[in-house]
Order: structure tokens, then sequence, then C-alpha cells
RNA sequence: GUGAGUGUUGCCCAGAGGCUUAAGGCGCCAGGUUGUGGCCCUGGAGAUCGAGGGUUCGAAUCCCUCCACUCACCCCA
């Protein structure tokens, strides 16, 4: 028997009015803050991400799905929505329209890991990305509308945690000092440190082993390196959130792990803060569209996982409306009723109302066995009786009330109780 | 890549060397008199007990190997 690979999996009937549901609250949100859908392969240039999110981090490392199609190109499976809306931003000249460019994406991302609670290879994430300016008002926007995003969903007790991480001339000087404060205690550090101290040193400070926290614990704070801009920058954008009412934490220890981050960093816990469980995170990212060959262009945007949106609504038992269903079921007895079922369905579809028609040779009782499963409405009987007087029998599924309407009029009634219904 | 746990019907699960022709619940199908659902009752279908090998007179049950899933680490959505 095939399954779905390792990892991936199929979002079942059942499922979909949540999927529908998350993802008409991101498409209204993101009117509201004027964004707009940019919808982007699924498959890049592989050199996209190693370029945009770098080598050393884990994502280019160890988790992209790449391989060369058949005329030898590189492709990967994107990893990540950013550096994609970034490619396309620079390919169709979106530069020439005002700035910012406000744009939003939902859809797969791809990383070749074991899975886990929250983590999977094939996820599903809805982002947005404001691409053009630089001022912390952006951020401060992009942290509130993921906030209220958030909160539209249904979801509370999360918290949002800041930091900033400066940019090309500050962020190397603070680099430095973390290196020479941690090298004096690089014999107490587990070996995953070690290896950040060399590797990634602004990762050393999320580490979760309890010694190594200690030791992070009294690390000099990157706050005090800031240059004057990014100070100011992180200030004011501070300033704003308060004006907007967005509570947020500052943590000193935020780090983020694609190394394309500037300035603005920042992540979203819920309430029952897991290991891997961050409902979403962004930041600012003013180099990267230089990196990827264009001007010097600041940009700051968001990310949110979908499948950890979904697990966070059923852990705090979020109700979502029932999925749409079948409003009328036709169940028939006699090769000519079903004939005349057959017709009948056609016509109620063409009229706009939703029907399923019995099929085979069932009795009655399993019909309409079968109309209560599909939760049904109306159940409309065509027998031979009716047959003889060209009538139907109309039965309200829920009162159990049933009338004799004649079969000419049968499309015009339903519609008259679909629309009486739908008000 | 590393570590731990778990694999019995579509789903949840009992069984822990012969009482098993593998039990039960959900779901599915059919019936409970002539053409009427939801509750109830009865019956039915559906399982090479993850795969392969071994121990034994006898293995779902013990041993080995592999595979898959889950959880955790690394890291992130």
């Amino acid at each position: 028997m095939y399954k779905a690979p390792r990892g991936m999996s199929d979002i079942l009937p059942s499922e979909q009015p949540l999927w529908r549901y998350i993802e008409e609250k991101a498409a209204s949100i993101c009117h509201l803050y004027g964004y707009h859908l940019l919808s982007t392969p699924v498959v890049e240039d592989a050199g996209l991400f190693t370029h945009a999110v770098a080598d050393g981090t884990d994502i280019v490392d160890k988790e992209m799905y790449t391989f060369r199609d058949r005329g030898g190109q590189e492709l990967a499976l994107r990893p990540e929505g950013t550096a994609p809306v970034c490619r396309a931003y620079l390919e169709h000249g979106l530069f020439n329209l005002p700035q910012p460019v406000k744009l939003y994406y939902i859809g797969a991302s791809f990383r070749y890991e074991r899975p886990q609670a929250g983590r999977y290879r094939q996820h599903h994430q809805f982002g947005f990305e404001a691409i053009g300016d630089a001022d912390p008002l952006l951020d401060a926007e992009t942290i509130e509308m993921a906030q209220r995003f958030l909160f539209s969903l249904g979801l509370r007790g999360f918290t949002i945690h800041l930091n900033s991480i400066g940019c090309k001339t500050c962020r190397p000087r603070y680099i430095a000092a973390l290196k020479q404060y941690y090298s004096r205690f690089e014999r107490h550090l587990c070996q995953d440190c070690r290896n950040r101290l060399q590797r990634n040193p602004l990762r050393l400070l999320d580490c979760k082993k309890s010694h190594c926290q200690e030791i992070a614990e009294s690390a000099p704070k990157i706050t005090a390196f800031l240059c004057d801009d990014c100070r100011t920058h992180f200030e004011q954008l501070q300033e704003y959130l308060n004006a907007l009412n967005t509570p947020f934490s500052l943590n000193y220890r935020l780090v983020r792990g694609l190394d394309y981050y500037t300035r603005t960093v920042f992540e979203i816990q819920p309430q029952e803060e897991t290991s891997q469980g961050a409902l979403g995170g962004g930041g600012r990212y003013d180099n990267l569209i230089e990196t990827l060959g264009g001007k010097s262009i600041p940009a700051v945007g968001f990310a949110a996982g979908i499948e950890r949106l979904i697990a966070n609504l059923h852990e705090q038992r979020v109700n979502i409306s029932p999925p749409p269903h079948t409003f009328v079921f036709i169940a028939y007895l006699g090769a000519e009723a079903k004939g005349e079922a057959l017709k009948l369905s056609s016509l109620l579809r063409e009229q706009g109302i939703a029907t399923t028609a019995s099929t085979g040779d069932k009795s009655l009782k399993s019909q309409l066995k079968q109309a209560n499963a599909h939760g049904s409405n109306y159940t409309i009987i065509l027998g031979q009786e009716e047959m003889k007087t060209h009538t139907a029998q109309l039965r309200n599924m829920k009162s159990g009330e049933q009338s004799v309407i004649p079969l000419m009029q049968a499309a015009a009634i339903l519609r008259e109780i679909q629309g009486s219904q739908s008000n």
C-alpha cells in the first residue's frame, strides 16, 4: 500500500472547514491592511535560498529538498516564503509601484527533517511582506497586524517576543563581544554551544540547556551595542507599539534562524509554550533585496504556520461553523422514479440548490438513512404513487413533516425555502 | 543525523506462549412485515495480529533484523 510521504499529510474533508476558515481570516486581514496576494511556484532555483537564507543556517545546510530537473537545473522545494516574494518583486519590477509594496502569500513550504509535533516536512505558511520602506511604523503595523490576525481566529493568551539584532555596522561589534565573553566559558558549554561559538554565535543565546542558560544570563546584551540608527529605530518601534496598545515582551535573547534579518525580530509564542511551538515570527530584512541583486531596499514581514494555528485552535477549543451540506436528497422507488430523480436533481442544481440523488436499488428506509447521514434539510421522495399523479413527497428532515407537492413545482418551492432560510 | 516509545480490521482498542475459529466499541451494510431517517434491537461484511527470519510440539504473545509511526534533541512555522 502506498502512503503519503513521511512528514506530509492529507487534509481530509472533515478538516477542510478549519483550513478555509483560516484562509478567509488571512485574506480578510490582508485586505484590511492593504496587502495583495502573490502566488509563487512551489519550486525555485536552489540558489535563491542558498543566497537569501544563507549557508550556515539549518534550512540551507540540511533541510532543503533539492533536486536536478531533466535539464540539469538545480531546483529546490521552497523552504520558506520570503525569498520567493522578494525574487518576484525584483523579477517583475514591482519597485516601480508606489512603495512600500505590500504582498501576502499562503501555501506549502518544505523542509527535510524528522517530523514531530508541530513540525512537518510539508507544512503551510501564511505570510505578508511590506517591501520598500524602513519606517519603524511599518514594523509596528506588521506586528499589530499579526496580533490582530491571531485574535480574529479566536486565539488568546499568546505573547509577542521582540528584539532588535542590529545591522551590518553594529551587529559584528556585538558578535565580537559575545564571542569574547563566551570564550571564557568554553569548557563549560555543551557540545552544541561550542559549535555555535564558531558557526553562529548569536544562537548561543537561546540554548535550552540550563547551565548554558546561566551563562547566557550574564552575556552582553545586543541593545547596548546597537548603533544610533538602529537604537532609534528600535525605540520608535516600541513607542508605536505602545501607541497601538499592542503588548510585547522584550526578549534580548531572541535571535532567528534565518540570516537575512536585520534590526527588528519578533516571534509569537502560544499560551502553552512548547518546545517548538512558535505560532509565527518575522522581522525586518533590509539587506535581502540587495543580496538578491536588487538595489538596497528595506522590508519587513511576518509568517505563521497554519498547522500550528490549527493545533492551538484545537487546544483552545475554538469552534468553527459546520461545513456546508447537501440541502436536498432525492429518494426514489422503481425505475421510472429513478429516471425522474435524475432529471429533478439536474434541474435543482441548475437552480443553485445543492442536491444529492440516491443511487442503486435500496429500500426507502435505507435511502432516508443516507439522507440523514448527508445532513440534508429536505428529502424528496419519488415512488410509484407519485409517478401516477405527477407529484412528489417533500419531507422536512428536521421536523419530520411531510407534504405532497406537484412535481413540476418542486424546484420553485425548494428555491423559496432555501431563500427564506438563508436570510 | 541522534535518542526513547509504539505497531492487532476504515478508526479506538482487549489479548502477554496452548482457553482465540483473535474479543469489544465506533463506523459501514442489511433486517426489525406491505413505501419513511435520527433512538433502540438483531444480524452481516471487514484482520495474511507492521514485514522477514528464529526459538518451540505450539507464537499476536519470546528472541533477532528490517520497516513504519509517534515523541524528544538539533532547529524552526
